[in-house]
DNA sequence: GTCAACCTACCGGCCGGTCGGTAAAATAGC
DNA sequence: GCTATTTTACCGACCGGCCGGTAGGTTGAC
């Protein structure tokens, strides 16, 4: 008999774990988190909680895990299937964006306290965010060659794309004015009217406005 | 006989200490971050480093205190003396990229472990901050008014403007490809090349190149 | 002889983690 | 259908260790 795979009731409970875990980890962050404030949010006792998990560093490695699966699945997947570069790059930013405004789903960006992981876990949680990454500035690449890219660094440019999103983290707030469709509308302006020439453009040409 | 300025000898220890102090902190966040920590680095013990620090939180405090201290003199102080918006803002991003990317000075950022100060000691920083931020959105609406920002949301323009800024601590290597200059330069060119109007430009609208 | 600049030695407390249970639910034997 | 056994899902009590912080020196410069 092979290693079997666990109840759907305990599949349950490890998701509601990860999710009040990340929660906690993500407003306190994750060294000022101690076990016992996870399991006392989970309604249950350290030693109980240790039923379910097999350490601090592999709960926060599981957790970090499981974001990056969420990105996978609602970003980088569905963005695959958009044929038009440009299209795209707009698909990613506001699908990114709007991952990391959910409230419950917010695991994504503590993807960074990779520190606090052993150097095995550390490794493999950065050679996925690399891949994620490498495909981003790898599309700007394909946007630069079509010319239709402003003059600059694409890996500077990724950098601030992704620096943009996760920032949104830190000022993002459910009940503020904006909603999560807003703000990543608003990302996706401000981003790509940057990044994306707008036919010829700079500071020392004239423009004309002709009607299309 | 008042409060007296401490000795210079004094002063310059305790400079020393802070930079040590944000340079360990910044690379494994406060809570990682032990007192011994701090001391070893110094070369001295915990008891010694006591001597000139009167707690943990006190110590963060300062440092995030003397990091906005430097960006208020070397940013926000020098910004006001530029007359045009347009250069002022171009002036304010270079210049605190910049700061964040100097490898001792990187203490700016850190301002953001808010949490782990005091709620008066939290109030202060976040009081400071906001002030930063709201002299950075007021730029911009003056901009806006002016006809010379694109329509976006100025609240989160500020944001992804300081997102992408704050963001450089993260990826800029003294040792990589891009130096300070330049990686600012690129932050100037991808963030303005939004947010600034080029005379005029819309997805429907088309333009004509006509030499000035 | 004073005082700044450190030190050694120690404190209570919380940390991550473990141990040996237990009550209840699931499963097996008949 | 009823009991016997195993498994699941926890808990209370405890461990060694490091934490922030302190008390009380020692030493050397002025």
């Amino acid at each position: 008999m092979k290693a079997q795979k666990k109840s759907a009731q305990n599949n349950e409970r490890l998701a509601e774990i990860y999710r009040t875990a990340a929660q906690i980890i993500l407003r306190k962050g994750y060294d000022a988190t101690s076990v016992n404030d996870i399991a006392n949010a989970l309604g249950m006792t350290k030693a109980g909680l240790y039923h379910y998990i097999s350490g601090k560093k592999e709960l926060l490695f599981d957790i970090m895990n499981f974001g990056l699966d969420e990105l996978e699945e609602e970003v980088a997947v569905p963005a695959r299937a958009i044929k038009d570069a440009e299209a795209r790059l707009r698909f990613i930013v506001s699908a990114h964006a709007q991952l990391v405004t959910r409230g419950q789903g917010a695991i994504t960006i503590l993807v960074d306290e990779v520190t606090a992981l052993t150097p095995a876990q550390g490794r493999k949680i950065t050679q996925r965010k690399r891949e994620y990454f490498d495909n981003l500035r790898g599309l700007l690449d394909e946007l630069k060659v079509a010319g239709r890219l402003q003059d600059v660094d694409t890996t500077a440019a990724t950098f601030c794309l992704l620096g943009m999103i996760n920032w949104l983290s830190r000022w993002f707030r459910q009940d503020g004015a904006l909603t999560a469709e807003q703000a990543a509308a608003e990302l996706v302006k401000i981003s790509l009217g940057g990044l994306l020439v707008a036919e010829s453009r700079s500071a020392k040409t004239r423009l004309q406005v002709v009607k299309s």
